[in-house]
DNA sequence: TCCCTTATCTATACAATGTTCAGATTATGG
DNA sequence: CCATAATCTGAACATTGTATAGATAAGGGA
């Protein structure tokens, strides 16, 4: 099973697999994800290119490992932004939704280049396993919405497509220079208002 | 000038950078925006490899003349999209918006790796002089549904910003797979309703 | 404890890549 | 018509992904 942490002890021989990945994640986000070497990545950790392929078939098989595990990571921030959100009630519930895209554009445009590999085509999402952990998130925060009665069925219905949508598409033109991230309260204000969230202010 | 259509006559000594780029972007079509060979562009050209340095510093740079000249095609299919829609009420406006969106999806699904190119962060964009065009057109239409009422003035502000991000995501997520296709009038739907605009059906 | 099987890693090699530089070719304009 | 500039070629270099064959270490049964 092997949890990932980032810091495990026997590992000169041990664990490749995992040193291989964090050593990745390091050149990628100082490099990006076109430039990622696979020779330096087994240079950094110390070994032969060679002993990458006995763990991994392919280079694209790697940088497939570092985008799940990147989704991971995202999630884990969203849901410490989540946690952070005390109180039960409806606007509770708006609060963490908020603090949820928050957490998503803060962590995309502080890691372009990580998250230009996750959703720029350089990796296999493995939907079923990893990115579900993301997306339960975003679904269970508007069935709570909908459960508190701030957003009715209609707005429901393919609610994880259309903010997903809208959050991803301003992290990415922001990450890309084509938005400023200040804008980001403006498109956070319009998915609301899209899913018939009053604002308060 | 060199308005750069397609064909073009003398053209094996001659237009070399506007062959370059049109060689590049059916390779990149084909392998995607990582794959792509400055080798195999001037192959495919029937040029020796080092002669596209001296048009292009770079491979970086053929890379970023590409995606300006893509950016500039985007804008074409949806100029044309408008002029398909006649009237020239509410409602049209309305419709020329819908139609923008969907010609822009349209475009993005059907070219996967020409779309990664052009926002996936592997070139450098001409904000002032190219991506205008694509700007400037979703402004005007933005400011053609203010000028028929269609939205008020707190909806029309940052518009362009809330458009794009919706609709750059729900490409881009369709693109990786993450998104069916057939969920983008969901997302047309919610941007119009983000706006103020009341849909008819 | 010894040995055999398996997992893991190294060494070497190969074709392809981006890029540079010196020289050849072509065009241009006075 | 010729000198000067623009354009292109050829060969070279370091670096890349990847394959193959062999070395080393680990583990488990006798």
């Amino acid at each position: 099973m092997a949890t990932r942490t980032a810091i495990e002890v026997p590992y000169h021989h041990g664990n490749l697999e995992t040193a291989l990945v964090d050593a990745a994640i390091v050149l990628v986000r100082k490099y990006g994800p076109d430039h990622l070497s696979l020779r330096a990545v087994s240079a950094e950790v110390g070994v032969s290119p060679s002993a990458s392929y006995h763990h991994f078939g392919d280079k694209d098989a790697l940088v497939s490992a570092i985008g799940n595990v990147l989704f991971d990571r995202l999630a884990i921030m969203q849901e410490k932004a989540i946690a952070k959100v005390n109180g039960k009630g409806a606007s509770a519930s708006i609060k963490k939704f908020e603090e949820m895209g928050n957490a998503y554009f803060a962590w995309a445009i502080s890691e372009p280049n990580l998250y230009r590999l996750m959703l720029g085509g350089f990796c296999e999402i493995n939907m079923d396993e990893h990115e579900s952990k993301a997306w339960n998130l975003l679904r269970d925060g508007l069935d709570e919405l909908a459960a508190h009665g701030v957003i009715d069925k209609s707005a429901r219905n393919g609610g994880e497509v259309i903010v997903w949508s809208a959050v991803h598409g301003a992290s990415s033109l922001a990450i890309e220079g084509l938005m400023p991230p200040s804008d980001f309260p403006l498109v956070l204000k319009s998915i609301k208002r899209s899913l018939g969230i009053k604002p308060k202010d």
